[in-house]
DNA sequence: ACTGCTACCTTGCATGGCCATATACTGGCC
DNA sequence: GGCCAGTATATGGCCATGCAAGGTAGCAGT
């Protein structure tokens, strides 16, 4: 059955948005994806699993968006710093600016324009 | 092999939103599917084929959300028009809801801050 | 008959989100 | 020691989606 219309397009309207979300949470820091996770989940609506933020990290890392140091830490296993490459600066600039293209045609589209003939 | 991340990405951004999209352009008017394909392929950045646009049709009917009317018509095989149905409406208007929050969220990532220490 | 436009629909592939699970190191508690 | 919770990384499998390609049909003009 279905068992909501809408939780499953909230699962779908995700996809595209979690890669943006996580090259931008690069742009200023060194971050590990464990931290990303708990800085996500503090900050709302697009929190995410490890199961989730694991794989699009290693897609980054395939595609040379990213590169990562291994840094020993005392509170448990070594992490796995990532960092933005030039390549990954640039691939997130245009994807920011495509970004913006959707966001403004989705906004156009849902709001109501109820009175233009 | 990778053809292109950011082309990847791209489509994968689209999933989702373009639900959004197809029920907010019968927000006002009953349209039939080769009509919304026309339509949004004049409007810009968010254009679909009919093998897009049909499957999201019949997602959406399945579930309730519109129901149709078969109209004949003069220029070619009768044409099937989308109208909302009351929940149609109610789960638009959530969607929208939630499209607000994440755009929110993801304008507040991507927006620099660079500033901040 | 043939070409082209309108209009609908389906199949098959690639991709991503996410639950569950596995692995492993540290520290606290009994 | 044995056990659990927290930290941290990684993977397999399920399901839903976007989309190119192809199929079916009706109508109009040449």
């Amino acid at each position: 059955m279905d068992p909501d219309f809408l939780a499953n397009w909230a699962t779908q309207l995700r996809k595209g948005l979690l890669d943006l979300c996580v090259l931008a949470s690069l742009r200023r820091d060194k971050l590990y994806g464990y931290d990303i996770v708990k800085r996500l989940a503090a900050g709302g609506g697009l929190s995410m699993g490890e199961g989730t933020v694991y794989p699009i990290l290693s897609r980054c890392k395939k595609d040379g968006l990213v590169e990562t140091t291994l840094v020993e830490s005392a509170e448990g296993p070594a992490r796995k710093y990532y960092q933005l490459t030039p390549k990954g600066r640039r691939t997130l600039a245009e994807m920011v600016r495509q970004w913006a293209a959707v966001r403004d045609g989705i906004d156009r589209v849902t709001t109501t324009t109820e009175g233009k003939p």
